[in-house]
DNA sequence: CTGTTAGCGCTTTCAA
DNA sequence: TTGAAAGCGCTAACAG
């Protein structure tokens, strides 16, 4: 390897002279810089950045912690972290927890143990010690697309609740009452939250309690299979499903074809989080967008202030809007169904 | 910060001593064992990796540079790099190119001056200068997914040519003769591969030179979209289109929608890569599939072994098969066209 | 079984 | 404008 030293003895300066050109600081003449500029070209150096971040105490590099990067919402939103990232000279370790509490926990150990400046977390359902740890140590952390409750840190996230609000008020309006949400984990903000806007939603309604009922199971392909199942038994069955995010609603359609029945004709099915552009019929599936592309880089930029100059001193709670786009997999209630 | 000395303090003993309870290296007492512990819990001691790497020189780091993780196909992959990457301790730094050699370069440079142990590649076209450089440094590398010519260095990838002429050998089966390939870039190796399998299949078919026809464009769903309008043209017109990759499938959907076309009957469409799970009709795309996560899982195996033991002399060409899956986008050719 | 010394590659501090 | 010394936090090598 070589080394600054290297390059200080064929310039014939000090280490010191070296380091001065390579961060551009101090003042040097033009012609030790120049020589020293050749040295560096003739032996091909490049600088250590772990020894520089050992000094430093900053090492240029994020951790992003998130359940799943095959989750194409999750993958935009790398995509916008590290987009954001990069233009500010920053790297990215990317770490897959799978909802495990103990795989996050370890992460966020290594992920400090190696210096990180800062990182990116979406929280798992077992969080907390995550966050004491990260608050201990004084690692600038930002929460991305889940709330921990009674935890006061920065968060960049949807509106889940008034998404899931709006979604199921589109279905009110097609005169759907017995609609049924098929929650992820009840103990992850994102799938109560929805849960959540779907209640308020059929409250205002008017409407029974007895005629809405969440199925929590857990924000996986599985998972929206089971719920959908289980709610499609219930008698009377409902005439609409929530599913509260992309993996659920593929599960949810999986098993509402297999019950034979036909959508939006016998049921209707919406979702939260869009698919990623297919070939296929058109995109037919009524859904709430949420922005996840400019999440990961709102939750970056947050991120990079924090590290720039402290950023507000009050943590930040960054909600942004979700979308309604309504295509064909919601309908209106169909009589016969109603007897 | 607290640091190892922090801890020898309070233990009342030396530095190395705690460094050996740490890494559970050398002979210690079982009371000098239980101070140090003791101390370090006390003091919530967590060893700083950057120091240790100076010394050690590993960082049990790699580099993943792909062209862009939203590509469900790279996102399986660079789940599987994380997935072996972690199972061996070893953190993840991903970098999305957009297959500009620029940005490739970049990367490459950061990466080796963060002392990354090793690099996965998804080598962009100009990739030259971002090899030579990681050989110079003896940084080891693996290619991924993509061959590129003239260059002896691990790779491990799919088999392009063999996967495509599969495919074109299904549709010529079918009755097509007038079949356009969708080419992505022509200096992209996987890109190429597959038309010449999509030739060799022609050829031996014993197809006029003239009938088939290769249009490269990019592996962009534009790229698709245009790629298809421009085969769509041709006089005759095709009776199949062979996307070469996921998005470029995509695009040619969207174009051959546009012109009015049904698939199959009017027009058979086939492609490389399977699309992600998604809510709709049943998947209709007649495909070659890639084994991405595989990909990715042995590419980072066969870069640990390189960094365990050297590995094998020789550089490695891992080529894993393909899988033709046959379904509804491909149908016989309808005779009126053939007139 | 435990400690001391030296040094990984770099930059901060102070002196020249 | 340049350099020497010290030290970031850790561990290898040697000594005791």
């Amino acid at each position: 390897m070589i080394t600054i030293a290297d390059v200080a003895k064929r310039a014939g300066v000090s280490k010191m002279t070296v380091s001065r050109v390579i961060n551009g600081s101090g003042y040097i003449s033009q012609e030790t810089r120049a020589r020293v500029e050749q040295a560096i070209d003739e032996l091909g150096y490049i600088p250590n950045t772990l020894a520089r971040s050992l000094r430093y105490k900053r090492t240029k590099t994020l951790g992003l912690i998130l359940t799943d990067i095959t989750n194409p919402f999750f993958t935009t939103l790398a995509r916008g972290v590290e987009d954001i990232a990069s233009e500010h000279g920053f790297s990215v370790i990317f770490c897959n927890t799978d909802e495990s509490p103990e795989e996050e926990e370890r992460y966020v150990h290594v992920l400090t143990q190696k210096q990180v400046d800062g990182v990116l977390l979406v929280p798992t359902a077992g969080t907390p010690e995550s966050i004491a740890f990260l608050e201990n140590r004084s690692v600038p952390f930002v929460l991305l697309d889940r709330r921990v409750p009674d935890v006061y840190v920065d968060v960049v996230r949807c509106d889940s609740e008034q998404g899931a609000y709006d979604l199921v008020r589109h279905l009110l309006a097609l005169g759907h009452k017995r609609i049924a949400a098929l929650g992820g984990s009840a103990l992850i903000t994102s799938s109560t939250d929805r849960v959540a806007g779907y209640r308020r939603a059929m409250i205002e309604a008017g409407l029974e309690r007895e005629t809405f009922r969440a199925h929590f199971t857990s924000f996986t392909i599985e998972g929206g299979y089971q719920g959908a199942q289980s709610a499609l038994r219930v008698d009377p069955r409902p005439t609409a499903l929530f599913a509260t995010n992309n993996f659920i609603a593929i599960g949810a359609f999986r098993a509402v074809r297999e019950a034979g029945l036909i959508i939006p004709d016998d049921l209707s099915l919406v979702s939260f989080d869009d698919m990623p552009p297919a070939v296929g019929i058109e995109p037919f599936l009524t859904i709430v967008e949420q922005p996840a592309y400019e999440m990961g880089r709102r939750a970056t930029q947050v991120l990079m202030q924090r590290l720039d100059d402290g950023g507000p001193n009050r943590p930040q709670d960054i909600v942004l809007p979700t979308r309604l786009i309504i295509r064909s997999s919601s309908g209106p209630v169909v009589q016969s169904h109603e007897l």
